[in-house]
DNA sequence: TCAGCCATGAAACATTTGTTGCACGGTTTT
DNA sequence: AAAACCGTGCAACAAATGTTTCATGGCTGA
């Protein structure tokens, strides 16, 4: 006889719901009401929750087809295991060959890159930039590319603050700020994979030290989110070709310099003045013209 | 002295991680990378799993304040239980004032940005990795803000062209450099308002050594766009109180090395190859960890 | 009415769970 | 050098789990 798509095992139980005794519908229906649950917690405890006999879900998951309640469960739990990554992927465009190849590229990449911005984690960034508020020093690490976003965090953040701001091993080897670090500063560690020991010995002395960490990172469980008091994720993955995306750390940096600003009121806007005039007198920057 | 914020239990334990034995550093990194897992099957299958001993999780629980694994567990599947607004996606929120808004700050320029990256005409860009794939020797400016794009340009070039990549005024002062442009060779020159002097000044050496001049920069009348062979566009505005965007400046820098490589070829790859290697032997990388 | 059937709850079952005590080996302290 | 300590694996433990059996009660059909 032919079954109906068993597109997950949740949709079969609700297909043959209305055909099982009347106790076994109300136990099928709390179970379909509280998946979650259903896959955490124990048969018993859903028993005692939907007002029914312990039996009975074993009864429910052979009644509408697995050899017993663990196997149900274990179907369940498949179902809503969240490592498939995301229904995104829009992709489905043929990648045209000939001049117009590359272009193509370019603009797939651009428009992943604008997809990815909108996943990051807003909330952590605005904690981590309190907490860059109230540090009385602020170091900042980065290796390998990112550098780059590692500087940029430097210039920004000394723009309003530049007597407590400094890059990790700026003036010298490392090794004589890994020993710096105080109780009440922050340390800024940016990576992705391939992790760079150097930006993970950094984490670490930070940690060990007793400052605020905060890792800008790819992923929770980088070497340099260890510990970390604050972790702001960004996605690097890039299609095959590229190297890794660098785009969502750097908004990160900016978001976090700009928050932290925002909460330097008054005070930084002073100092941010201070900055730019010195620049305009020094003629910087070219005066604009009519 | 206040206490970072406890906000999931994940949190607790990545940061109390660097503080733990080894082997439960082992197993809680394992807890951490699969806490779906860690909700869902047994301390047993875990352990097996992860190659450790079942006890391991126990007393992981313990040494992070919780009164066994049992009470851990329960505790990370409150954290990811579904229906209350998760941490992620915290998006749609109302665009309440007072203590979120920060976070809705920084979600609005997220945002913003995101919807500014399709907009950078890609064309351009294809055609300056062609330029840059014909130079001889490329030489890569940008001042202040803008240097960290010019750094991460120099390192992504400089992983598969080595020896033809420079940063202008990397070892001494410019105007060392500013003499050294020939023809057949290109100079890319980032920038946006206000424009520092140097980078015109470099803008303008180019121009009149007959070297292909590629601008990244912000308007198509900006000064080191005057005569520029390439320019390439993006959007440095923002809303007041933050700094200039440079995201879209980073995504076309990472577009025109990735096309750059990919005209490279096998050639390119083969160097990239290489360079890599060299860091992997200089063990400058965190092994992947099993 | 009586037999047969099925749904249902309670209790007993074997298994698996999380936990804890103990012994061994390594390091640090006295 | 001895002692105290700590981290770790192993094995035994009580508790809890999912399952099964059994007795009960209601329903249907002869």
């Amino acid at each position: 006889m032919a079954e109906p798509a068993k597109s997950s095992p949740l949709s079969e139980l609700r297909i043959a719901l209305p055909s099982l005794p009347m106790r076994l519908q109300e136990v099928g229906r709390f179970v379909a009401a509280n998946d979650y649950d259903a896959t955490t917690r124990s048969m018993r405890d859903l028993a005692a929750e939907a007002g029914a006999d312990p039996a009975a879900f074993t009864r429910l998951a052979k009644a509408i087809g697995y050899s017993g309640w663990d196997e149900l469960r274990a179907a369940l739990t498949e179902a809503r295991r969240p490592s498939q990554t995301s229904p995104f992927s829009g992709r489905a465009k043929g990648r045209r060959h000939g001049p117009n190849a590359d272009v193509t590229l370019v603009i797939d990449k651009l428009e992943a890159e604008a997809a990815g911005l909108p996943r990051i984690p807003a909330q952590p960034i605005a904690e981590a930039a309190r907490a860059l508020h109230d540090a009385k020093r602020i170091w900042i690490t980065g290796y390998r590319s990112c550098r780059s976003v590692a500087e940029l965090l430097n210039y920004e953040l000394r723009l309003f603050r530049p007597e407590q701001v400094q890059l990790v091993g700026a003036s010298g080897p490392d090794d004589l700020d890994l020993g710096a670090f105080r109780p009440g500063e922050a340390v800024i560690v940016i990576g992705f994979l391939p992790y760079t020991h150097a930006s993970v010995r950094v984490a670490q002395a930070a940690h060990r030290s007793g400052a605020t960490l905060i890792a800008i990172a790819d992923s929770h469980s980088a070497p340099m989110a260890e510990g970390a008091d604050h972790v702001l994720l960004f996605e690097a993955a890039s299609p095959p070709g590229f190297f890794p995306s660098l785009t969502g750390a750097i908004a990160i940096a900016q978001s976090l310099a700009a928050v932290t600003f925002s909460l330097g009121g008054a005070a930084a806007k002073k100092r941010l003045e201070n900055t730019e005039a010195r620049l305009a007198a020094a003629t910087t920057y070219v005066s604009e013209k009519g």
